[in-house]
DNA sequence: TAAAATGATTCAAA
DNA sequence: TTTGAATCATTTTA
């Protein structure tokens, strides 16, 4: 505590007999009237004071008690604390008050939010529930891991409850001692109950620092577990087969134009929905369907090599399809993939390939304008359920050549048809291109 | 177990 | 707002 030199100091500003004065009262004070008597008995006092810390302790003792006892020492205390007050506090007291601190508040909202600075139970799994929702996953089936996530949360709310009890039991207990003494210190030295108040306010704010490192480490400790366990992208799922190739049916099917309208997406989810609950899966969103999309359009174009087997596969499947619901008709409504294995074997043929060449050229060459894109596809399509029903080609042949990007143009950006009203449905475009095609 | 596949997110641009 | 591109984190496959 530096209290004692800045108390000395001040003295000298006021007019008071300060230590530099001293000695001339000392000298001066000889022929004395009753007041230079006791201005000489005042700077008596104040140099016992100076001259305290050089003696002994037990002298010091001695001369403190002498000084307490003194006859003047009231009156002269008075007047340093008051001294003091109007100095020393005063030019403190500006700065005393501040605004709350935002980062704190910042903090204090998140762990309430977070749950584990508010009530116990509800507050944790309403967070959570809210946390599960903001993210978009699957509502259905995370119980598991939300359980899983409660008990981390509980147990860092826990530590963070203990550090912040602690804390506050150290910061009360140091207050308690500073504030004790102070108070046995104000028998001596000038120390106001204002001073006392600020220097608990100061401690007050230091712990209130550590405090807000306590809050802030758990803010990071709970934002990482969220990321740990709340994250979508860590608990991706693939969808399963059928939807899968529900979405790849479309895709293919709309190769000129894959961009599904808003209703498309949401039939899409609710076929692959209906596919997939009998798996005991869970259902797909829209939002799913978009993801899919925008994932299958950007890595179709990125690689269109690697993706021709299986768009030659897709396209055979909905000719053959098409070519069920034409011919027969009673098969119209039967499940969209009658037997994949079969119908893609049937398919890989040898003998269809210059003619499959010729198309492409042929579409390469002449379709490129906007709208034709779709009808493009159709007469591929229409092609294969040709060849479909001439018979069954088996033999060995060259995949790679069967199905090419008409849809690409050649900024490598699909051509952008107006979607035809076929395009809500996957099952239904190869069939309405059918009855106006084959010849 | 490394590499490939895949669903989801982020961010800039249109 | 939607899309493309890049990227992440996980799952599947070789």
């Amino acid at each position: 505590m530096d209290e004692q030199p800045r108390l000395m100091h001040s003295h000298t500003g006021v007019g008071m007999a300060g230590h530099p004065g001293l000695p001339q009262h000392m000298q001066e004070g000889t022929g004395g009237t009753d007041g230079d008597g006791r201005k000489q008995d005042i700077g008596d006092i104040l140099q016992q004071i100076m001259t305290i810390t050089d003696q002994s302790l037990d002298e010091a003792q001695a001369r403190k008690h002498a000084l307490n006892c003194h006859r003047m020492k009231p009156a002269l205390f008075n007047v340093l604390c008051e001294i003091k007050e109007k100095t020393v506090l005063s030019i403190r007291g500006a700065q005393e008050e501040e605004p709350p601190d935002p980062q704190l508040m910042r903090l204090d909202n998140m762990l309430l939010a977070e749950g584990v600075s508010g009530p116990e139970k509800g507050g944790g799994s309403a967070a959570a529930a809210a946390a599960a929702a903001a993210s978009g996953g699957a509502g259905a089936d995370n119980s598991a891991e939300h359980s899983d996530y409660r008990a981390k949360l509980s147990q860092i709310r826990q530590i963070y409850h203990t550090e912040l009890e602690k804390y506050e039991q150290a910061c009360n207990e140091f207050t308690t001692h500073v504030m004790n003494l102070l108070r046995e210190q104000s028998r001596t030295r000038p120390i106001s109950p204002k001073e006392i108040e600020r220097m608990v306010s100061i401690i007050h704010r230091k712990f209130s620092s550590i405090q807000m490192q306590l809050k802030q480490s758990t803010c990071e400790a709970v934002m990482i577990l969220r990321s740990r366990f709340l994250d979508a992208r860590r608990k991706r799922r693939n969808f399963n087969k059928q939807a899968t190739e529900i979405l790849n049916e479309y895709f293919y099917s709309h190769l000129s134009n894959p961009y599904p309208s808003e209703e498309a997406k949401e039939e899409l989810a609710k076929k692959c929905a209906i596919t997939v609950a009998q798996v005991h899966h869970r259902s797909l969103k829209p939002t799913q369907v978009s993801n899919w999309f925008g994932n299958k359009r950007i890595r179709y174009k990125k690689n269109i090599g690697k993706f021709q087997e299986e768009a030659n596969m897709y396209a055979a499947r909905t000719a053959v399809n098409a070519a069920n619901a034409s011919s027969h008709g009673s098969q119209a409504n039967s499940p969209s993939t009658p037997n994949s294995a079969g119908s893609a074997g049937s398919f890989n043929m040898s003998n269809s390939g210059d003619l499959f060449m010729s198309v492409q050229s042929l579409n390469g060459d002449s379709y490129q304008g906007a709208q034709v894109g779709a009808n493009v596809q159709s007469q591929v399509d229409t092609l294969r359920h040709v060849i479909s029903q001439t018979g069954g080609y088996s033999e060995g042949l060259t995949a790679n050549q069967m199905y090419s990007p008409q849809g690409i143009n050649a900024n490598g950006g699909w051509q952008d048809a107006p979607t035809p009203s076929s395009v809500t449905s996957p099952t239904e475009g190869p069939g309405s291109v059918h009855s106006d095609t084959s010849n």
